[in-house]
DNA sequence: TTTTTAGTACGAATTAATTCGTACAACATT
DNA sequence: AATGTTGTACGAATTAATTCGTACTAAAAA
């Protein structure tokens, strides 16, 4: 179904703000992201034309103002490029991926609670499967 | 003290090898990336003395077949791919990066072992933390 | 209807990453 | 000494990502 290019790293930034309020103008993506750093009107047009060239996005030309959004869930996005960094930087070992950040990056007390509860989940799982 | 630029994917390729077996020629690290893919003798001995002119490695010219090393170490340089990745594709949150990888990742019981008993370790630091 | 405004289309420059061919140098072999 | 072998140096082509300027178009305002 889906084969896709991964966006890249300008393509993910615009895809966030699509992901996030959904189906925009030209306009309302450069608004919210001059917020966070200088950046022109058409570079953000011709990006989107890109984009829509390789099917990240897809767009309403209904009428003159057209409505851009993204046709590859956040989801799945995120999945792939996961994936492939693991690869890339941990040699496809997602374990030492996980190990390194949660000793890196100092979680709360609640987001650690979080993570035991997907571990117990997945430990159920797990222990259900060894029985079937 | 460091601040040099984050390897790109094809840097980080050879410096996986550097890690692993230590100083080397070209010809072996060129060995070792043939084995997994199709790759130029000069596009590695070229590659090696970019990095060079980037301080990446450092190199041994006391013979005529030059040694090469990592000036970055393998942890550092994996912390800030990390961070750059956490950024971009979680808008810096790596607890969201930790939960897609745990459900998506089907780790083993082992491994999810080592993680909880590495999450308790972070408990028990936090504790004290508030203790102080 | 003329003019201004607000949008899209498109070409092109810039920069960085990647790759490899060709030239050159030093050492080894005959 | 002449020749071959094995290494390094370097230029340059290719490709992709990113950016933005200029031209054009349609709608709105005067």
């Amino acid at each position: 179904m889906e084969n896709l290019p991964n966006p890249t790293e300008a393509e993910l930034e615009i895809l966030q703000t699509l992901w996030q309020i959904g189906p925009c103008s030209v306009k309302q993506v450069h608004g919210l992201l001059q917020e966070k750093r200088e950046v022109g009107y058409t570079t953000i047009l011709k990006q989107l034309q890109i984009m829509l060239e390789k099917k990240l996005v897809q767009r309403d030309e209904s009428a003159r103002i057209h409505l851009y959004q993204a046709t590859i869930s956040e989801q799945n996005t995120k999945e792939k490029l996961v994936q492939k960094f693991v690869i890339n930087t941990f040699q496809g070992s997602s374990h030492q991926l996980v190990m390194q950040v949660l000793g890196n990056a100092a979680a709360s007390a609640s987001e650690l609670e979080e993570i035991k509860k997907l571990i117990s989940q997945l430990e159920d799982q797990d222990s259900n499967n060894q029985i079937i």
